[in-house]
DNA sequence: TTTCGTATAATTGTTAACAATTATACCTTT
DNA sequence: AAAGGTATAATTGTTAACAATTATACGAAA
């Protein structure tokens, strides 16, 4: 299910994502504790590892850490909250097509059409642990593109509006919104891109 | 220099303050890379400990890390970020003023009175280091009384406006402006309070 | 029964040693 | 002298054992 990415991630970066994701798919409920040793054993590896990833994930705010108390699933953002997220995330997506749209190559093209395919199965499948993870992953696409620096701070505004993304009712409607996006990407038609991005976050 | 906090900080915590204080004020130069094994001598700890800070300060974006090869100080954003990041500051800071005005007490009014005189003086000493740390404790107060979820949002915004602060000019406007923020949360007056917010929340 | 304290278990925090990777210095070859 | 390769050093990544802290179970006293 790897989707255009560098091929080696390290054992961190696995661990976060394996967890994230069964965050955000509703695997894990809220409040639930998150152990070291079980994900250690899981994974197969040591409690130090696992531990590096925990602390990320507290940072990115999927998680909330306690001092000598682990890590629990995160609470889900109140609804003013939410609404400034989705503000925030609607700035810097749009900032990011700004920059980054007319440095865009046919190959750009294909990686965000391949994705929206992968994710057109998932919602087929109605899968929702990768239907998040490819979503995350097309936002990720152009907010990258235009900047590294940027790609941290969206992300732990975005992470956030993810949890229990249960909520999500209709999922071919997350469907057709991507492939919005991705025509008028291919288009170059900034004002359309941004408008079809805006449609996309929701605040609820 | 302790400043209105709670007493016990973790090690990782007194490892990011430090740091993280040492970028800010110019001491540690851009792109340089930090060590784990001299900061692990410096602090009397084990490497253990220092790492995690060290990926900590990665994920709020003081730091850099790349795999196999540490960390290394982060360069200042370009002008087009630094204009996002002062808008989303702004945001963030007016919704959070939104939120907790009316329910701030004479004890928040005497805290904020505190570290306004404890600025006063950093800024009469010239003293970089002190004054960004109190800058940073300022806002992050009412961030922090609003909403403790935000606080690493905003954080990870903020820190990357403070890298290489050393362009601050002027110390006694940076307290002038902050007194009257604090005059103006003081007399519970929002409209007012955001204006001095936004004010101070510069582009560059 | 309830409450309190104590012993036990579970869990996180820290450390030092080792493995793997990357950087550096030096030598050889052309 | 320049380029390439190899050994060495420096640095990060990982592990397992131990320490410290927190949670739980159990029993004694009121």
């Amino acid at each position: 299910m790897s989707v255009t990415k560098n091929p080696i991630r390290s054992m961190r970066e696995q661990i976060c994502d394996t967890v994230r994701g069964e965050v955000f798919s509703g695997q894990m409920t809220i409040n639930q504790p998150v152990r070291e040793q079980p994900l250690a054993e899981r994974f197969g590896v040591s409690r130090g590892s696992v531990r590096d990833a925990l602390l990320q994930l507290s940072q990115e705010g999927v998680l909330v850490y306690s001092p000598n108390r682990g890590v629990r699933v995160s609470s889900p953002p109140s609804d003013a909250e939410s609404k400034l997220y989705a503000k925030l995330r609607k700035e810097i997506e749009g900032h990011c097509l700004d920059i980054c749209i007319d440095q865009l190559t046919e190959e750009d093209d294909r990686n965000l059409s391949n994705l929206l395919t992968t994710l057109e199965d998932a919602c087929r499948r109605a899968d929702l642990n990768a239907i998040t993870e490819i979503d995350l992953a097309m936002h990720r696409y152009w907010v990258c593109r235009a900047s590294k620096e940027l790609e941290s701070v969206w992300l732990n505004i975005t992470v956030r509006m993810l949890i229990a993304y249960t909520l999500l009712e209709d999922y071919m409607q997350c469907h057709q919104e991507h492939a919005a996006i991705v025509e008028a990407i291919g288009r170059r038609d900034l004002k359309a891109a941004k408008r079809a991005v805006n449609k996309n976050i929701k605040f609820k």
